[in-house]
DNA sequence: GCGTTAGGTTAACACTGTTACATTAACGCC
DNA sequence: GGCGTTAATGTAACAGTGTTAACCTAACGC
């Protein structure tokens, strides 16, 4: 069984703080453009410059504010599954959701974590993968040992599961779902979040099956 | 039959396209923030303001620069799928491979398509979608035709198909892939393009037998 | 009391996108 | 030929950016 393992945020002072929350609210408001020391300054009341003795740039001030953010995903996810039991596929499921409620609701963080603007991948543990990552996997493994999905590689299916979660929050936000899904005529009255967990409860059946053991399938072509 | 449309681009002038492809050149080599128009102005032999006389501004230069992207990776789809025989299976995986490949190969573009900088998403006409999304949803009726794909709505599947190959592409740029391959092993001597190929072969299984009609798996339970 | 450090300041540099305005050349028109 | 108009470019400048250098001030250890 795992434990949730939140690591605590590093105490830290209260003008450190103050920045970090001033600079969180300017980047959920509008996006990395709109955080400037400036502004992030004028809003805790000191010059752009102290903040540099905080921290070492702008870069820094945005990468430990996503951490924060991560932390909270992390959070988000063990809370979606604490009370349903292990090595069943809601726990899957419930992950799937969590992800997609936490992205559409924490859009800039979302958005700066994968935004890519470092030409080189980041390190997994700065993502939100770090958290989330590895409790899909511990769930996928308990569901292959409960023989809710076929024994074949964790890796390949929890990167499959993220892929299809993480592709279609980050399509959704790039383009209006309303758009692409015109002719279904599933989307009026619903608001984007809802509207993408019930496209994601669609994709459940899809994913349910492509994942199911042999045995359930009445077959024996498992490779 | 759907035929490929491949709008010609608006014949410009000898400057606009040497800004173009300065433009270009800028972007792909480090990102939207690499683009400054002095640069630009300076690649081509202008002045930065003599740009504006061309184009409305930056975001409407890296715009045109983005909708160039798209255009290739249209016939970059069409391409893909032209030899091979229409409602297969085939054409829907070569239709995969091809939106990674491409994704891969043109980092830059594909990044500013899905930067989202802007809090309103885009018309879908103005994502990769508009080619790509037609011609996959085009190919997964006619495997629905084809029996090769359970009946059942089409934009379903499209947008389960799309989430999968975008959300690992988008991952694989976020993070670096052989870390969350690590314990696999199945990655050491390939580049990351082989890899990511290598990764969507083993998710094709998966997304293969969860669109299966009811009738290949031995069942009646579709709904 | 003195040195050191933490926490802050102002001034300045080298950039950025963008605008206002002036310039030059080419064209149609009478 | 001269005139007006327009296309295409230039210069100067503005307001904003991240960042650095240098300076100040209060608190602390010794």
């Amino acid at each position: 069984m795992i434990e949730p393992q939140i690591v605590e945020p590093d105490a830290a002072s209260e003008t450190e703080t103050a920045i970090l929350e001033a600079a969180r609210d300017l980047l959920a408001a509008g996006g990395r453009e709109a955080l400037s020391m400036r502004a992030v300054a004028s809003k805790v009341g000191l010059s752009a410059t102290a903040i540099y003795h905080w921290f070492e740039g702008k870069e820094a001030l945005v990468d430990r504010v996503v951490l924060h953010g991560f932390r909270r995903s992390e959070a988000y996810m063990w809370k979606a599954i604490e009370d349903l039991p292990p090595g069943s596929m809601d726990r899957v499921a419930a992950l799937g959701e969590a992800y997609i409620r936490f992205a559409l609701e924490n859009r800039e963080y979302f958005k700066i974590i994968f935004a890519i603007q470092t030409p080189v991948p980041r390190h997994i543990d700065d993502v939100p993968g770090q958290g989330g990552y590895r409790v899909l996997r511990q769930c996928v493994i308990e569901a292959m040992e409960a023989e809710n999905i076929r024994r074949t590689d964790p890796d390949v299916v929890v990167l499959y599961l993220w892929s299809v979660v993480h592709g279609l929050v980050t399509i959704f936000m790039a383009c209006d779902p309303k758009d692409l899904l015109a002719e279904t005529g599933c989307c009026d009255e619903l608001d984007e979040e809802e509207l993408t967990i019930g496209l994601f409860g669609r994709f459940r059946e899809l994913v349910r099956v492509g994942l199911e053991p042999a045995a359930a399938r009445g077959g024996g072509d498992d490779a």
